[in-house]
DNA sequence: ACCTTTGCTAACCATTTGGTTAAACCATAT
DNA sequence: ATATGGTTTAACCAAATGGTTAGCAAAGGT
């Protein structure tokens, strides 16, 4: 492992569990092993790995909210496959939701400078089949905005604010995981059980 | 309007927006109009002015979870006053939702410290009376901890990621807005179809 | 009138923090 | 062997930051 790798993935753990601003230097050349200098020899500033780290975290996650937008599948199959494909992902990287979203929280400018990217989530396709089904009467009218939302929402939400939920329901770490497990089909069948006719 | 609460005001705006770490004592006494030795007259440090806008806000967003838990109605008119409720309220003081569940994930502890207040948000009732509306026949059979997160997660989570949302989906401000208000009635529709016999 | 308390500030302090510098190290080519 | 160029570090620096101090000013009690 280079060290440039050797920081990257020491800022990586540092950033998605501290945020940026709670963030010290120190503490991840500390992670990383190595002379707080020579971080700067590879990354211009604190910005600059940041955003390293961020625009990275924000590309694993892009590509798993493609997959409700641009596939062959109906709606009922996208919503069945995001929901297991997603949830799968972030139990295995628990961080990347809170961290993304408190990034993006506080500096907005980002979702414009991922949003040029060429592989960027972009929603047309789906809100357009979810518009084609409804006049088919495969789906009950609804406003198609809302039901992505909907789809974000079941999945995401668990996980961007784990500890509220698991202090409202009161819920052990253990049992948290088993029932995020359960959710992979769980909110699929629910909004789909909404949504058909 | 006196010191300490032209302090806590200003805090609060401060620490709202920005969360904790991001913060500076000396944004908030600029922003109160005061000297920054006045921060320390009124309050400890740091700790305990962030800890007093905290408890206050997680104060204020209580009550509103408590109108799921605690209520003589049937779980469906539990679920359409909630999202009703709690979204008019959150569009009133939209910074509230990211706030909290920001520094509760970076603060677990505070949790526990709220979670012995009196009036602590307590799901017990509502999942057992999900359980007797199964059992009777009105409800279809599902985990009632998950239809517990089902709710939180349709009404909250728009306003716990709006950066993100608003990228995702491609919503102006006052698109948001408007799907926001929409919300109040959509959420409570979607999940009371999904689990209706 | 005088003392005490309370509200408030300018100036100051110690520490932390992001960042720089100059020198040391080390592999490789000559 | 020695020069070369990339890699790494210890030591350092200036600015920012949370917090303190000493004292002023007004209000209230005696």
């Amino acid at each position: 492992m280079t060290t440039e790798e050797k920081i990257f993935n020491a800022a990586r753990t540092i950033f998605q569990s501290k945020g940026f601003a709670a963030t010290r230097m120190q503490e991840i050349a500390d992670e990383a092993g190595i002379n707080k200098a020579m971080l700067h020899y590879c990354f211009k500033n604190k910005e600059q790995l940041f955003e390293a780290v961020f625009m990275n975290a924000f590309g694993q996650l892009a590509p798993q909210i493609n997959l409700i937008f641009n596939s062959e599948d109906s709606v009922f199959e996208k919503i069945q496959k995001f929901t297991e494909s997603y949830i799968s992902f972030v139990i295995e990287n628990p961080f990347l939701p809170q961290f993304i979203i408190q990034e993006l929280n506080s500096n907005p400018g980002f979702v414009q400078k991922f949003m040029q990217n060429p592989n960027r989530p972009n929603p047309q396709n789906l809100l357009l089949q979810i518009e084609k089904e409804i006049e088919l009467g495969i789906i009950k009218p609804i406003n198609p905005k809302q039901l992505v939302l909907d789809i974000l929402s079941m999945t995401i939400f668990a996980f961007a604010a784990p500890v509220m939920v698991r202090g409202i329901i009161g819920l052990s770490e253990e049992e948290f995981h088993t029932l995020m497990q359960e959710r992979k089909t769980h909110s699929a069948n629910q909004i789909i059980n909404a949504i058909k006719k």
